[in-house]
DNA sequence: CCAATCATATCACTAAGTGCTATATTCTAT
DNA sequence: ATAGAATATAGCACTTAGTGATATGATTGG
């Protein structure tokens, strides 16, 4: 990460202070993190889960082992004894605006 | 997969029994699941979750607010002192494969 | 130089996720 | 028709991934 950009650029021109972050070596962090954007992952109910799987049209089965994740699982989900989180919900929301196609 | 056979077949003999599974109504099941030959989703290591991440260029922490998860998560992972599995594994190498892009 | 921000690491706790088993229903093929 | 296979749902007990808070060390900027 930040090795490489030391090791090269201040070899070349060591006084510039903000030239390190200019080249594709330089290491994107929370301080660029606005830019970013990112959209905010909010929470799926059950209804919404099996809304995102029948419209992929696949069975629990089939949707569980795309996901890689266990038909006991989504079965949970769907019926909202558990609910997903963090990457779990990151990956239903990229289903439901990408389709299935953009996470087989 | 099925669905077209059942369109093709089903608009010709219109028994009106499976007529509401035509088209587009059509499932993909466990049955037609072999064509899909999904690759097998392998377990990644500490230092390939590392070499992930620093191969998209980010920190821990935007790299965990990317796949939606906490940076505490994403350091275990790097150490080893934890596993991803499921859908967290899943998002990994889909950036692996795909890139960050690809995620966000 | 000092303060602030970032990155990394450690610890204890909660709940998500898994596997198994069972039941009812629906579809398929004989 | 009817048997066989696949789906959806459900409940239970267990494991461990994931989270939050906090601590330490390294960089940056005023």
């Amino acid at each position: 990460m930040r090795k490489t950009k030391s090791t090269i650029l201040e070899a070349v021109h060591e006084t510039a202070k903000g030239l390190h972050k200019v080249g594709v070596l330089d290491q994107v962090t929370l301080r660029e993190f606005d830019r970013l954007c990112l959209p905010p992952i909010e929470p799926l109910g059950p209804e919404q889960i099996k809304q995102i799987r029948e419209a992929a049209r696949v069975s629990q089965a089939v949707f569980a082992a795309i996901l890689n994740t266990s038909v006991s699982t989504v079965q949970k989900w769907e019926i909202g004894q558990k609910r997903p989180t963090g990457a779990a919900l990151k990956l239903l929301h990229l289903v439901q605006k990408r389709g299935l196609e953009a996470v087989v």
